[in-house]
RNA sequence: GUCUCCUUCGUCUAGUGGUUAGGACAACGGGUUUUCAUCCCGUCAACAGGGGUUCAAUUCCCCUAGGAGAUGCCA
């Protein structure tokens, strides 16, 4: 049989990490087992959608380079692939149960429902949930109500007795008595819109779904859909309910621990596949030595064997790692290029590169490349290069240790060798020879000597390697800054 | 409250009825180095607790505890 496995995302929000690695592990499954992947778009709630969402589905999965089978956009045998389109479909099928004695009308005001709840939560009453008020409502008073105008939801008659079992493919059998699984829940929402237990039960029997692999959050509504697929006498899929993804705190992840929708973490310059590579190991590892995985190394190696059964927390610093090591495994070209965005936005770099420019934005990648963990970084740590530096503590010239005047004295004559080494077009190692020379004569650390040059020039203690700064700088700038720092530390010493 | 699921270093994980319980990230220390970073080396660090079963349990069973999720006309 052939394994077809779908995302069926709700397009009412940014695509986040655990969303992504559902539809990442169900993509995997589907290309390593030769099956098909389908995107379903589950558009019912239309208090919640926006374009903006959908859009942003397409986006983040595009840019992971995750293509499906059958969905919107490529079409299918078994399309629409958005539920919206598939409007009368549902209401056909939820009346069918009516008519099967399966499920009810249900006129009960959002007012009773919510009395009903704040009611249940404060007697801390043992079922929570639905009373069944319209379960057994005679035709009399169901007239009255439809007479009232009153637009009815059709709910699922849950049996009280018994209990109903289904099997997943990583926890086993999960049981539930009957009367535990929620009492009656609504099938068609009263906009005539379903909800998401009757689509997914109804789109994943029509669509051929012959596993679903989705969040555990759902287990509970497992024996729920079981119950559905058995009153419409469907055989149903086989279910793997995959690990959370949770925050540092062991709560489920969401935004107060850090970003979380993909859009973010592409935006702050993470690569594609680095979080592919790090999101697939939350959850799931290969023999938990080998760590590094290309998505076509993953489109044949993942297996549902090796997935955890133990929720997973998101590590931010290890996707950093991550991160890094794809960087630097870019050649400077492609590094470049995917640069370019960020010193563009920084207004640093038009997008139209002159020849030097263009050469320039070459020399600062490879500089730059062991020092990014993400692309963003290169924005502050190329910021020397483009904004005059400001200089904003004079004793950061001074390196530990170090006086004041001392480190004037130390960058006059540190200036006096650069200047004629500059001049002179000598090696850099000859110059830093020099350098380290003068610091010894000057009774200072190597330091004493560099680091009021390395301030000098880009206003920071920290910063590129200093003949690669001034290289990227160029003489005439490097000469000028460091006259500027000079009269600086005159007006200051005195 | 009720139901369900989960439990190996701080984190992601490997693993087996008999192992010095392995790897990676982080942290810490050291080396390379003009700062930062990269890179290299090293250190710290775990089988939640209690009962069984067994010659032997981290591994199998039970209980407890802790954690999480669900309990919506959201998905």
């Amino acid at each position: 049989m052939e394994v077809r496995v779908r995302y069926a995302p709700s397009p009412t929000g940014l695509q986040h990490i655990g969303g992504v690695r559902t539809a990442l592990f169900n993509y995997f499954f589907a290309r390593a087992n030769g099956g098909k992947f389908i995107l379903r778009v589950e558009d019912t709630d239309r208090e919640r959608y926006s374009d903006e969402s959908l859009q942003d589905l397409y986006d983040t999965l595009s840019w992971l380079g995750i293509t499906w089978d059958e969905g919107p956009v490529v079409g299918g045998p078994f399309g629409p692939y958005v539920q919206s389109e598939r409007f009368a479909l549902y209401r056909q099928y939820a009346e069918q149960l009516v008519r099967d004695g399966k499920a009810y009308y249900c006129y009960c005001t959002p007012e009773r429902l919510e009395a009903l709840r704040v009611k249940q939560q404060a007697e801390k009453s043992e079922q929570q949930g639905y009373d069944r008020h319209c379960r057994h409502l005679t035709e009399e008073m169901r007239f009255e109500y439809e007479k009232a105008g009153i637009k009815p939801v059709i709910r699922l008659k849950v049996p009280t007795e018994g209990k109903t079992t289904f099997h997943d493919v990583l926890m086993g059998d999960i049981t539930r008595r009957n009367r535990d699984v929620s009492p009656d829940p609504v099938l068609l929402k009263s906009d005539g819109f379903p909800t998401y237990h009757l689509a997914n039960v109804i789109d994943d029997h029509m669509m051929g779904i012959t596993h679903i692999m989705r969040a555990q959050e759902w287990i509970p509504s497992g024996p729920l859909h079981i119950l559905l697929y058995e009153a419409f006498g469907w055989e149903p899929p086989l279910y793997c309910h995959l690990p959370m993804v949770m925050g540092k705190d062991g709560q489920k992840l969401s935004k107060r621990h850090g970003s979380t929708s993909v859009r973010d973490f592409r935006s702050k310059g993470y690569l594609p596949e680095a979080l592919m590579n790090y999101v697939s190991l939350v959850g799931w590892s290969y023999d938990g030595q080998r760590e590094f995985f290309s998505k076509d190394d993953l489109e044949h190696l993942f297996c549902l064997e090796k997935i955890n059964k133990a929720p997973g927390v998101f590590d931010y610093k290890k996707l950093d790692w991550f991160n890094g090591q794809y960087i630097r495994q870019k050649s400077d070209e492609e590094l470049a290029q995917l640069l370019l965005p960020y010193l563009e936005d920084a207004g640093f770099l038009p997008s139209e590169l002159s020849a030097s420019q263009q050469e320039k934005l070459m020399r600062l990648t490879s500089v730059v490349k062991e020092r990014l963990k993400v692309l963003g970084d290169v924005v502050e740590l190329s910021r020397f290069l483009f904004e005059e530096p400001m200089y904003e503590d004079v004793n950061l010239f001074a390196a530990k240790g170090v006086q004041l005047s001392d480190a004037l004295e130390a960058l006059e004559k540190a200036y006096a060798i650069l200047r004629d080494g500059l001049d002179r077009k000598l090696e850099h190692a000859a110059i830093e020879q020099s350098l380290t020379e003068l610091a010894t004569q000057l009774n200072l650390k190597v330091n004493g000597v560099f680091m009021p040059i390395r301030v000098a020039l880009t206003g920071s203690t920290v910063s590129l390697p200093l003949f690669d700064s001034i290289n990227l700088l160029g003489q005439d700038a490097t000469c000028a800054r460091i006259e500027n720092a000079l009269a600086l530390l005159k007006r200051e010493v005195r």
